[in-house]
DNA sequence: GGGCAAATGTTGCATTTGAAACAGTTTTCG
DNA sequence: CGAAAACTGTTTCAAATGCAACATTTGCCC
């Protein structure tokens, strides 16, 4: 089989190629990663958030959060504190610094992003979606079988991750 | 703005995921990175190749291919010689270890893969093809000024479908 | 031909990354 | 109560990675 036909390779090719595009953007111009960059995200939109809820909305793991978080604290553009009802957790809030930097590059982030996808015919646009959006599902349900009460499907192969 | 509505960061996450998945199985099991993989799946459909074609049809840069090369020679899974023709060019070749280990992999990936794919109803899974062909377009389109990296994998031909 | 630029693969070095160990805090349960 | 287990964030250490310098080979242009 020909790699090029091989569809998860066209996957990651086409996804990396794509962040490459926005990474060229946030990275270069503004000298975040693609961790910072997510939790600039995260917190420009809740203001204010504590680990575990941060835990839930990222993909990222306690090690990447705790890493990014430090540098981002560093450049000031967030505060980290201990919380009071339980010091093992943090609560992570944007300084206004922070948002200030993130909007800046989220214009222009946004606007690479609308470039390449406006590029695309409406109808494949809306496919691309629609996919991503099943791929999603698929995967959910593939790899946690048994979040659901009653009866799961037996798997032939324990994936943990 | 909700990160989790920001495409890019949708199918960033969704094409980790997946990628992850198949990596499990022949990064745990085989012990193969994803650069090695990608180097033998080559190697395994054409037998052998030259340093200048294996640069059209990776979407990998030279020092990576060279570390990957250098660690399934190692390994036994392909070999390596300078070119007479050009000496600054090498052809890999993949050895009959290493056209076993591939095949047995990817028995496994495949089904790995199919497996998620299947889970998708076969018009959301049609979608998802067509918009990864479409954002694929889209990008070399965008891109092709530069002409530089970043941008996607090379096209032998129309995507049919 | 001869010197200089371009092309190719490799190596060195600093940074990043991932897995596991660690330290601090809370919960559980006898 | 109090010891042990579980949970959370941080640090440590080895491996991987990216970038630039390097060595080798070829092509170019006079």
């Amino acid at each position: 089989m020909r790699i090029e036909a091989f569809f998860p390779y066209r996957l990651a090719v086409v996804a990396e190629a794509f962040s490459r595009q926005l990474v060229a953007v946030y990275g270069r111009e503004y000298g975040l990663s693609r961790e910072e960059w997510r939790l600039l995200f995260l917190l420009e939109d809740a203001g204010s958030l504590d680990s575990l809820q941060l835990a839930q909305r990222t993909s990222l793991d306690k090690v990447q959060v705790s890493r990014a978080a430090s540098r981002l604290e560093e450049k000031a553009l967030i505060t980290r504190t201990v919380l009071g009802s339980d010091r093992r957790l943090r609560n992570y809030a944007i300084t206004e610094a922070g948002r200030d930097l993130f909007r800046r590059a989220f214009d222009q982030v946004g606007a690479r992003a609308d470039e390449i996808l406006e590029a695309m015919p409406a109808r494949d646009r809306a496919a691309l979606e629609r996919g991503v959006a099943a791929l999603d599902r698929a995967i959910a349900k593939v790899t946690e079988p048994e979040t659901g009460h009653g009866t799961a499907f037996p798997r032939p192969g324990p994936i943990e991750d």
